[in-house]
DNA sequence: TTATTATTGAAAATCATTTTCATTATTGAA
DNA sequence: TTCAATAATGAAAATGATTTTCAATAATAA
């Protein structure tokens, strides 16, 4: 297994992600492949799939493994710092979550014929309000300790109506 | 293979069951598999997978096979009898629409631990209010035909947390 | 009844994701 | 720098939910 780091450009000054603190801080290594993924990630604002992000590593980063992906979106998701997004068609997407150094707060817009999702951030406000109501009256009737939500439209996409 | 219509019950007179008309319009055929299928979904308030579904009609219809439960819950959700939830435990689980004999509009929280989902219909004439809103300001700006919405709330439930 | 054909169930196939396991890279300590 | 401990990796195999295939059977209209 071979990591040839010599050649590998990456942002954030030589190798010193934002994430780096948080890797090192739960004991986790810092891995060529996990910086290349989390690359990937930082540099698209598209919902890419597992698959899709091992391709896209694979052009620069050949020797990656599809499983290693799998592993590193896992470790990630638990880490909170990636979302994991089902669009319905059987496999999930990913995007970087909200934070200092990722995307604001936003939902989605999912085309049911193929599969796009586009972000959305309109009406954040009233939503806001909305939802923090909302949080409070359920947590307390069912008891519930809310963590998140999620604010998803399904429908149809401008190419596909 | 055997249908055995003989000896079974079934709700809303003798056969005759809210949805047979609609299967009738499309040309679909009325058969035991589909009504038993319809009635398990009738008599639960709870979020069933197809396998738990396979499972209660199997105790009083045993000839009945898992894929037909796959394939009558893709022509329900089609028919937009029946809706399709992902929990995020890789399995889906299936509701009764609302509708005259569905359940009425409601939204979920899903616990991150067990998967259980627990429908709420708090707060939704506020809800409407803001969804509406969104929806037609986001249907203009990215030209995007909404068909419906989801709002879903992660955590833990009472059992879990 | 009978003919047509939609529907069914069993078995095989898919396909995204996970597990296993031997190898290799990262890290902290010497 | 060197080295030992062990976390991380990749290939291959396993999993598990869902789909497909196909011959048999049931629902429907005539
Ligand atoms: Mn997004
Ligand atoms: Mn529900
Ligand atoms: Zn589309
Ligand atoms: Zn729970």
């Amino acid at each position: 297994m071979r990591y040839g780091r010599r050649h590998l450009r990456r942002g954030y000054g030589m190798g010193h992600g934002w994430w780096q603190g948080r890797f090192r801080g739960c004991g986790y290594r810092i891995t060529v492949p996990r910086e290349e993924i989390l690359s990937v990630l930082s540099n698209t604002s598209e919902h890419l799939s597992a698959e899709e992000i091992y391709m896209k590593v694979h052009k620069t980063y050949p020797g990656l493994g599809l499983t290693t992906v799998y592993r590193t979106l896992e470790l990630l998701e638990e880490m909170g710092i990636v979302i994991r997004i089902d669009a319905g068609d059987g496999r999930a997407r990913y995007e970087l979550a909200e934070g200092p150094k990722g995307r604001r707060h936003h939902h989605h817009l999912i085309c049911a014929k193929c599969g796009k999702v586009i972000d959305y951030t309109d009406f954040i406000e009233d939503e806001k309000e909305l939802i923090s109501k909302t949080e409070s009256g359920l947590s307390k009737k069912y008891k519930f300790k809310i963590l998140n939500h999620e604010i998803t439209f399904y429908g149809l996409c401008d190419a596909c109506k």
